[in-house]
DNA sequence: CATCGTCATTGGACCTACCAATCTACACCA
DNA sequence: TGGTGTAGATTGGTAGGTCCAATGACGATG
């Protein structure tokens, strides 16, 4: 019997799981704007009722959506099955086990994020518009009264919070989306080796950015952003690991 | 009873499932190295036995890892379980899901796209070293013997290692496979709505690129990329969709 | 020697039962 | 009256069993 030719003569009659099946029913349901964020699945017991299969593969459906961080489930009476609204850590997560998978190296994460970050401000700086600098300057001022209140765990959010705004600059989703997701993915290896940075250094190197971008000097205002990363890098590999 | 204040005196005792804490100690396995691309998990019989669960658990976290990426199942004899390496897809995955849940828009997707490629070749233009543009050539004469012979099947996996070979002009595998990422999730799309392209233009336009990173004119190499993309994104909004 | 059938292995699907968390409603007591 | 607590209903989480289906190895058969 002639094995598989180049072009099979007959495809697979059912090639797709069933759990895979109602994935897609749900994922269809949402593309077509039926299911939108915040709407309720109906429970378990009932939808295996409706799609005629077991609750397990119902069970199974849902939590590949719920990884794919499209749901997110709550117990109880008035529980169920809850669409979310998209974010970063959806890219974020994948980013994270492409490092566990070795596929990528940390380095190879940290420069990107840097170059795309100087990509913005080369953006902004050929746009020939003048940029709403409005949140940069709020960040700036929450960080500094943190900073001054020796408040340490509104550092963290607060450093996220300043580079999403400075990829917000270009009004560009995707682009927020991808960086919010390297400074993410960068923030969760940083909590665990560095105790904490210079709260004045970092204030300096906050407020010269500002100034230089308000300036229109956006060339110093990539270097500074460029020196201030790799100090933050530097310390990443001389810290030992706290694990 | 008072109800939760700002910090907890007491964290819940246990507010993980029981699945995902599978899924942890997999992931704590694949990244301390135990578990490393190509090995295989226990069958799930065995291994619910082991971790004292039920096999409905150990399937839930199974999928969860598929799901990721992380794992590929076979049915069958020797089948179970397998470690797979990292790919673009898990990032492209996560950009479709954004795109599917309104929360960006397949136009900054392609805006951010055409701005990473011109953010590598500045890259390499401020490096100063002579790039090897071995891959591309070879991938542009691939293209010319494809269209030559009429072979549009070859076409779009062609396309997506063009980019990807411009993409990997840096080195550095973050930008690869996030490039990788948005190019596929845009084939995705291109490939519903779109017949052919004239592939004496696609050709033309290839060639006139690498000419012009051959001399060295990274800007005029930037020019054409982006005349061209602007050219196929065009066609992306003026096709009817076939769906 | 090729071909076919058998069997062990393993994932896929189903089912039933029960546990645990959460909210509602209502009875109860101060 | 009003707060308090308890019972019940709803719903996801876990358990553990049965059977089916695909796969590959091995041996029987022609």
């Amino acid at each position: 019997m002639a094995k598989a030719a180049d072009d099979a003569l007959f495809e697979p009659v059912r090639s797709d799981r069933t759990f895979e099946i109602v994935v897609q029913r749900i994922r269809a349901k949402l593309a077509a704007g039926e299911l939108r964020p915040g709407d309720k699945l109906p429970p378990e017991r009932e939808l295996a009722k409706q799609l005629d299969v077991s609750r397990n593969v119902v069970r199974e459906a849902l939590r590949s959506l719920e990884n794919a961080g499209m749901l997110k489930t709550r117990k109880g009476a008035h529980g169920g099955a809850f669409i979310e609204k998209g974010s970063a850590a959806l890219i974020s997560a994948a980013l994270n086990d492409l490092v566990i998978l070795n596929a990528i190296s940390l380095d190879d994460l940290l420069d990107a994020r840097l170059m795309m970050l100087g990509m913005v401000l080369d953006h902004i700086a050929q746009s020939g518009r003048a940029p709403d600098l409005g949140a940069l300057e709020a960040n700036v001022a929450a960080t500094a009264a943190a900073i001054a209140k020796g408040d340490s765990a509104q550092r963290v959010p607060l450093a996220r919070a300043f580079y999403h705004e400075i990829a917000a600059l270009t009004g560009n989703r995707a682009l927020e989306f991808t960086i919010d997701a390297q400074t993410e993915m960068i923030q969760s290896y940083l909590r665990l080796r560095v105790t904490d940075m210079d709260g004045e250094n970092l204030l300096r190197s906050r407020r010269d950015f500002l100034h230089h971008l308000r300036a229109g000097r956006f060339d110093a205002a990539k270097a500074e952003l460029s020196a201030h990363l790799e100090r933050v890098h530097q310390r990443l590999w001389s810290v030992p690991s706290v694990n």
